[in-house]
DNA sequence: CATGAATGAGACTTCATTCAT
DNA sequence: TATGAATGAAGTCTCATTCAT
């Protein structure tokens, strides 16, 4: 008789604190409330994870490093800067899309939070900037964007606008319903590169 | 002979609070760091505040209601809408120079925590988006930007862009030093208002 | 012109105090709340008193010596112990009648309370019983009551009806209005003295 | 080989917690007095009870689940309706003797305490006089009692009476070696019946 | 792997009391 | 007398983490 297929404990364990964590925030979600999600003893949290911390950490890193593997993807691809940066708003737009809780805890508890848990990721968080920025100092030396802008100081602007979006759309700031996301990164894209574009 | 000038405790706890939440962030400050930074007993704090979150909600209160002054006066002025999105992006960044550590403070802990104490300042962090939208949206109606827009959207993307150029030098993300705060405002509202006027 | 005459606030304060003891019970009631009540400032309750459980005793003292006044002062008159049993019984109701918030925080905070406040005034209290005792022994003594039944232990089961009345009344156990004051005494020295005299 | 047998430590805290409420008051012992006394940790204290009063509120409604259980059984038996007073007055008295400390709790921090605690358990007080009020009617409808008390009033009168009793051992106002816990309720049976029973 | 009882440090808040004016 | 700001000890409750089974 076939075993029955093993439940990844572990898996079970971080979606439920994906929710957990959208719902009350970090600093107000106890363990047992992840493992109560979870549908688990109390302790298992703490037999696949060192800390409530570093199930944040885990979450964060799971996402953040397709984020920035997407990033740099995109950067070797063919196409414009403009065309680049278009790629890396899809990618951070369909992310929320996707998963919008998960997008929520990242945004909210890691990267917003710098002096906290964001604290531990800024390498991560500034490679992401820094690969932004790649991609502008690009766009400046084949002359598609104008080089009187510090490309980091673009890069800071462009995820920036972004970011506070996706704000606005978790905390209802923007109905999510008034502006589709399809469109979303187009104007972006638009706001900043018709900017960082010389004419 | 004149009496000695009364000290405001309650302004000493502020002012105290301000530096140690700039230090160690909010929560990991105890009512006692404020009470002995401030160099006043434990209890004075609740005299003065009703709680440890009081403190920081007039904190915020205090200086969220001088930008929203100051937005909604700056629109009130003669001047191009981007001279107005100019004036705001200044003063924004004004504070920043003036008391890096109360700004540290509102943006880290109230502006950028949405989900924790800022959802309590939503309604006054709503209301200047919203100022700034105003300024977008007379910019559309006399033609100096492209309407294709949302306003709103383009409003947080402005927000958004400065203060992710905030955090950038709260965290030491950009070198302070090497932006130079002068020219900091020039370059966010050619950023985005480049993008936003038509051609 | 004759001068305002003088506020008694040391009375001020005393009667204060009774009315937040009774609402709010002497643990939950702050020195604030009665200064507060009384109109005064925070400081001046202990100008006129050592401490807040001063108050209480003051109050409990006050009342108190009037009701051992009464019952020995009964037992000076003519009269059966059944009368003078009646007379006291008609002096504590009349005394919930007359000032129920008093005698509630007496019951509650003192006499019933005997291992808090009621520690304090043990020995007056014991004074009480006693007195009503030496109403029995004389009763026994003179053939009214009959002999086997502690006198100690009578005066006891006697105060301790009234008392029980007392809290029925200001517990609302026993509506208020269903019993009358006026036939209260009479019933409790009925089924009380019934019982002591001898057939 | 036997597993050993589980000590039951929610017994243990509940335990720990009737002798220290019995010698120190509720509002006099700390939570880590019941913890040091029960031999277990602070927190557990908190594992199984909510907070400090759900302690003493567990204990109540422990014991006085049984005195309401005997009055009513009582009710139910063959007997007179002093024969039942009889009994409730010897479970009270026997309940007194087989555990003091407890019920030295129950009447001075509970039934005695209406305004604080006792608020709580008014419900279940008020029951115990109804039902020593039903056994009142009973007596008077078949002609054993008289009619002219009012039943609660008796019930009151004779409830009172014991409770006082009880707590003049408590406070040791009555010598406890004095008065033979056998014959108390002899005492109070005839205290009270003969005044009630008609001649 | 899994369970959940057990631990105990830590922080907030309350409030009686003092004291300078 | 009168005021109310200032003090600081004390105690409840929370909850991350450990551990025995």
């Amino acid at each position: 008789m076939a075993k029955a297929p093993p439940i990844d404990k572990r898996r079970q364990i971080l979606d439920a604190a994906i929710r957990v964590f959208a719902r009350q925030g970090f600093h107000a979600t106890r363990v047992s409330d992840i493992a109560d999600e979870a549908g688990v003893a109390y302790g298992l949290v703490y037999h696949y994870f060192k800390s409530k911390e570093e199930v944040l950490n885990e979450l964060f890193s799971e996402r953040w490093s397709l984020l920035l593997a997407a990033i740099e993807e995109t950067d070797q691809q063919e196409g414009s800067p403009r065309e680049k940066l278009g790629a890396v708003a899809a990618f951070i737009v369909d992310s929320y899309r996707h998963d919008p809780e998960l997008m929520k805890v990242i945004i909210v508890e890691v990267t917003r939070a710098a002096n906290s848990f964001g604290r531990t990721h800024l390498p991560e968080i500034r490679r992401a900037y820094e690969s932004i920025a790649k991609i502008v100092v690009e766009g400046q030396e084949e002359g598609a964007f104008r080089r009187d802008i510090d490309p980091i100081f673009a890069s800071m602007s462009f995820y920036g606008a972004i970011e506070q979006l996706l704000s606005g759309w978790i905390f209802e700031l923007i109905p999510a319903s008034g502006t589709d996301f399809q469109q979303a990164k187009d104007l972006v894209v638009a706001t900043i590169c018709d900017g960082l574009e010389p004419r």
